[in-house]
DNA sequence: GGTTCTCTGCCGC
DNA sequence: GCGGCAGAGAACC
């Protein structure tokens, strides 16, 4: 069983303080270096090097969640020097870390509320990409939730040439075959984005069980976690966690209501 | 700007 | 299933 293997991988890479190179991860388990990383991308859907570096940036937002200055948080989180880090922080935080300390106050968000055929929706995108595809029956709800989940952001409701983005988006729902090719704005866990990565593999028109998808991710006994990890995603459609039900076919949950993921599907199913 | 590392497609066993 | 090469690209110094 390999998925033990790309654990053990896992884990030291979270437990190094600087991160081990591929040569030396591959060593460690006893592979080449070629056929160990296709192994690790294959289990978990990252490459060694993306999961070291969403670690990482997991750790920064910790130490500086924990009050830490910033530059302090860096050292902490395993980069090598602060210069490096500030051009690649947009990329890692989705903002600048100093707008990231202050609860995301100088971040823009641009969103727009639409209606498709499964209700009302909303789409929201940060500088880095789409942050939030919501659904539900009307959309109050959907605009004070997004405000909850970004309460200190400037949140910018009527900018021109948005209705294009959520044009593509509707576009994605009403036929989601097509798939969406827009950036993403995906922030989580190391183990969340694991998740929804490998949610991303599932084809169109098919399902997985929670605990296939445990198991492709290589961790078959974290079904639970699995699942959570699907509700928490904030990405409707775009990342199809309505694709995933349970073992005796019953569709479980949906966190924007069991009736539009049995829709979602049915459409999926037609072509 | 040069070097080293990562990543992927392809092939061989 | 595993190892390896080549070549492009990214990261690093």
């Amino acid at each position: 069983m390999h998925a033990n293997k790309v654990a053990m991988a896992c884990r030291l890479i979270e437990s190094a303080e600087t991160s081990p190179g591929l040569q030396q991860l591959a060593d460690h388990i006893g592979l080449s270096r070629f056929h160990f990383h296709r192994l690790f991308q294959s289990i978990t859907g990252l490459t060694p090097k993306a999961y070291a570096s969403a670690h990482k940036a997991q750790r920064l937002r910790q130490e500086l969640d924990a009050n830490m200055s910033i530059t302090d948080a860096i050292y902490a989180a395993g980069y090598g020097s602060s210069s490096r880090f500030y051009d690649t922080a947009n990329q890692r935080l989705g903002m600048q870390a100093s707008q990231y300390v202050h609860g995301g106050k100088q971040t823009q968000i641009y969103f727009a509320l639409a209606q498709c055929s499964l209700g009302a929706i909303l789409v929201a995108s940060s500088a880095k990409g789409v942050c939030a595809i919501a659904i539900a029956d009307a959309p109050e709800p959907l605009l004070l939730a997004l405000q909850d989940r970004f309460p200190a952001a400037q949140l910018i409701g009527d900018e021109p040439g948005f209705e294009l983005l959520v044009a593509r988006v509707i576009a994605l729902v009403e036929s989601p075959k097509l798939g969406l090719d827009l950036p993403l704005d995906v922030q989580g866990t190391v183990f969340q984005q694991r998740v929804w990565q490998a949610l991303g593999e599932i084809p169109c028109g098919t399902t997985v069980t929670y605990s296939e998808l445990a198991s492709r991710i290589g961790m078959p006994k974290a079904v639970r976690a699995v699942a959570s990890a699907c509700a928490a995603n904030t990405l409707a459609v775009a990342i199809p966690c309505h694709r995933v039900v349970r073992q005796d076919g019953a569709l479980s949950g949906y966190r924007w209501g069991l009736a539009r993921k049995q829709a979602l599907l049915a459409k999926e199913a037609e072509d």
